[in-house]
DNA sequence: GTCTATATTTTGATAGAC
DNA sequence: GTCTATCAAAATATAGAC
């Protein structure tokens, strides 16, 4: 990987700009053409960098889900209670999805797809979310702090609403406009703290349970 | 409409497959060349019906929303408890998404597209489901029953779970197969169950709160 | 309503010079 | 690493006979 005085790299244009394209447009629906007018790069080079088209999707789908695994992991904390780690991990989707604008179109396009596109590498980094949310729940079940609950329902209770959100945004902007609601729209941050509220919600138990751990109210 | 004793007409039959093509694959991903086959229709059929790919894919989004609009309206008895009601509007959108296998795909790619190819047709169907909850959670609270929440995140947190979960079952299929988790996959059933719980956990107010109407517990 | 044949464009990909 | 030129296949769409 040369480093370069002079900017992002042909390489790195090509991945940020293909990274829009198979975001907004599917990866049918991308055309390598645009991709390398738009990253301003001749064509031949997407070739010789990522072989095909396949080849560019692929090294654009590693880099988001392992920058989700990882992000992911990261909450997981077994000395902090159960509820704070709960907190951190949907804290780390949302950040995901937040400050990488695309990945939720993405997210949602392979969800669509069938996973055709997603590979063992891929497979493991969701699977490394998924664990870490196992492992918060058991926490939480060991403690007393959170209800024993299926991790998988728990996980697509949190990811979905966040990515469905932030890829919708664009989708909203244009009802806006064309279709004013009777209520202004949400932003981020409310749909965070709602889904967060939702989760814990459901996963405190109620107050007159056994052990009645003492729960602090939002 | 000529009806047949022969079975589906053409057109019937181009629906059905398209369907199935549009979700699996995408509006650019689908090609006309195999709906048609698959169809077992001359695919200049196709163009007589519906006169562009274009026009098959806005029929087949038409209908599916316009399902969805006329179920999620028909939650509302303005004469339930307005938790009931809630419930109603959840299992009416759940309906849907096990009931119409393929509408969930669509819906989930849509929003990644932006809702490209969403008219106005769709956009007031989609209105009316929102408007519906709307008028459910004014319900609720006027009554005392719920607290005051926002319909637009309310419905992403009902909306977006099902629909992911309807849409992943193949991928979750191939999984298992791959790389099986350490826990059984949850069906249907039991990830409507917890976006119902999730749901009124949220809104039912906590039991120290002022008008304390008494809830049941599930 | 149905079919055959075909026009036209777009698209993914590469050869080969520099 | 970069660019030009170009191929071969695929894909949307239609003309026109029946």
């Amino acid at each position: 990987m040369p480093r370069r005085v002079s900017g992002p790299s042909t390489r790195e244009r090509l991945l940020a700009i293909a990274l829009e394209e198979f975001a907004d447009r599917g990866f049918a629906g991308a055309k390598v053409d645009r991709i390398a007018r738009r990253a301003r790069v001749n064509k031949a080079m997407l070739y010789y960098h990522f072989r095909s088209k396949a080849g560019l999707y692929l090294a654009i789908l590693r880099e988001q889900f392992e920058a989700l695994g990882e992000a992911a992991a990261s909450a997981r904390m077994p000395d902090l209670p159960a509820d704070e780690q709960l907190s951190r991990f949907i804290d780390a989707i949302a950040r995901e999805a937040n400050s990488r604008p695309y990945f939720a179109s993405i997210w949602l396009r392979e969800i669509a797809e069938g996973g055709r596109h997603l590979d063992e590498t891929i497979v493991g980094a969701l699977r490394r979310v998924l664990d870490t949310l196992g492992a918060i729940l058991a926490d939480g079940r060991t403690s007393g702090l959170l209800q024993p609950a299926h991790p998988l329902v728990i996980q697509i209770n949190i990811v979905a609403p966040l990515m469905f959100f932030s890829a919708s945004a664009s989708f909203r902007e244009r009802v806006r406009h064309l279709k004013p609601a009777a209520f202004p729209m949400p932003d981020a941050d409310t749909m965070l703290k709602h889904v967060k509220a939702a989760t814990l919600a459901v996963l405190t138990p109620s107050p007159q349970s056994s052990p009645r751990p003492r729960r602090r109210q939002s």
